[in-house]
DNA sequence: GTCTATATCACGATAGAC
DNA sequence: GTCTATCGTGATATAGAC
């Protein structure tokens, strides 16, 4: 008999209870992936729950074991888009100039999409609103995003580089807006452009407008 | 007897058969009404046949013997707006400024928009894409566009007036995308703007860009 | 060409054994 | 929690009488 004093370190904490956990979490973190990808590339409401089995290699009943619907599906993925955006603000050098922070978050959002890793949902659903507004994780999300960048472009107005005459409102919601900008899976249909060039192009029209400077 | 002579005057035509086609098409015309308001309400996968048919209040099956299919009945809604912007590129004053022109063009679209009178389709639906592209109006309307779009571009590109390092392609694209852009919905949902105020800012960011000229 | 009625099927969600 | 098998619903599309 081996004596117990060569029995390696045992945790204080029994780690079953922690092994299971931790594979839970990775099962779901694998539906929520498939999830988003799903979103980004065919959209909500043509991604159907039998495609997300299939592809995470689980039965739809399982799936359902997690999330109790279609809609909760697709607000996981959004939070976790959410978290991703809150730790590339978190990654970026407040020293700069908040113009500069804005165009860093364009272009990541940009770069995220043209991945296809932006998951697109309808904006006039109304039973996937009412989930996405009752997710406090997300809305609470959504509103640190929004005051973080609300910030960024009152300064940025404030110092002249973003124009003030604009309501922030109104800037904030066209830097949300080239998440789901059409006008880079276009540019890339021609096949004439690399995704550096398209994020380039459309960096420009964003920021400087069609019009010559 | 009344005598012959008194008859009202008979078209040598007769009328029976072109009543009978102008009833047929404006059924039609009709239908096309009630589906392209649905798809700028609802989309096209949210829209059902049955919704149309209730809107124009007929029976479902009578509208499958006008269109084919639901595809078809998202086709003649895109060749009728197609039409309607190119009686819109017909009516503007051609010795104007192309750059003015442009402005004009992306002024239209987002105005329909904001009356709810623009559809809009997905862009990955493959059913849907081979209807679209094998509709002979379609395509036409729409190359009939680009071209005179193209036209005023490189115009107003060699005159200084548009940003000469953006290709064509992507000008373009950037004011096709105005059609659907997401800003004017969001913007019109915090209820601070009326729908004037609302074009300014957009053509603005459009044409001249979030920064400060 | 219009109608009522129905075929057919895809999808979200659930039951129940293990 | 995972599975197989199924339910219920709503959607596109069609049959067949008039």
């Amino acid at each position: 008999m081996v004596s117990t004093t060569t029995a390696a370190p045992v945790p204080a904490v029994p780690p079953k209870r922690s092994f299971r956990e931790k594979m839970h979490l990775a099962r779901e973190d694998a539906i929520i992936s498939a999830v988003n990808r799903l979103l980004a590339e065919k959209g909500f409401e043509s991604m159907t729950v039998d495609e997300v089995a299939a592809e995470v290699g689980i039965a739809k009943a399982s799936l359902y074991k997690h999330f109790p619907s279609k809609e909760d599906l697709a607000a996981a993925a959004m939070v976790r888009v959410m978290d991703r955006a809150r730790a590339f603000l978190d990654s970026l050098d407040v020293t700069r100039a908040p113009l500069d922070l804005l165009r860093e978050v364009a272009r990541w959002t940009m770069s995220v999409q043209l991945a296809g890793e932006m998951p697109s949902l309808p904006s006039e659903n109304s039973t996937l609103r009412a989930v996405l507004t009752t997710n406090k994780a997300y809305v609470d999300g959504l509103m640190d995003v929004s005051d973080r960048l609300g910030e960024w472009i009152t300064q940025a107005q404030a110092q002249g580089g973003i124009n003030p005459a604009l309501p922030p409102i109104a800037v904030l919601y066209t830097l949300y807006a080239r998440a789901c900008d059409p006008v880079l899976g276009f540019l890339k249909g021609t096949g004439q452009f690399n995704d550096e060039q398209i994020i380039d192009m459309v960096l420009s029209t964003c920021f400087d407008g069609l019009c010559t400077r």
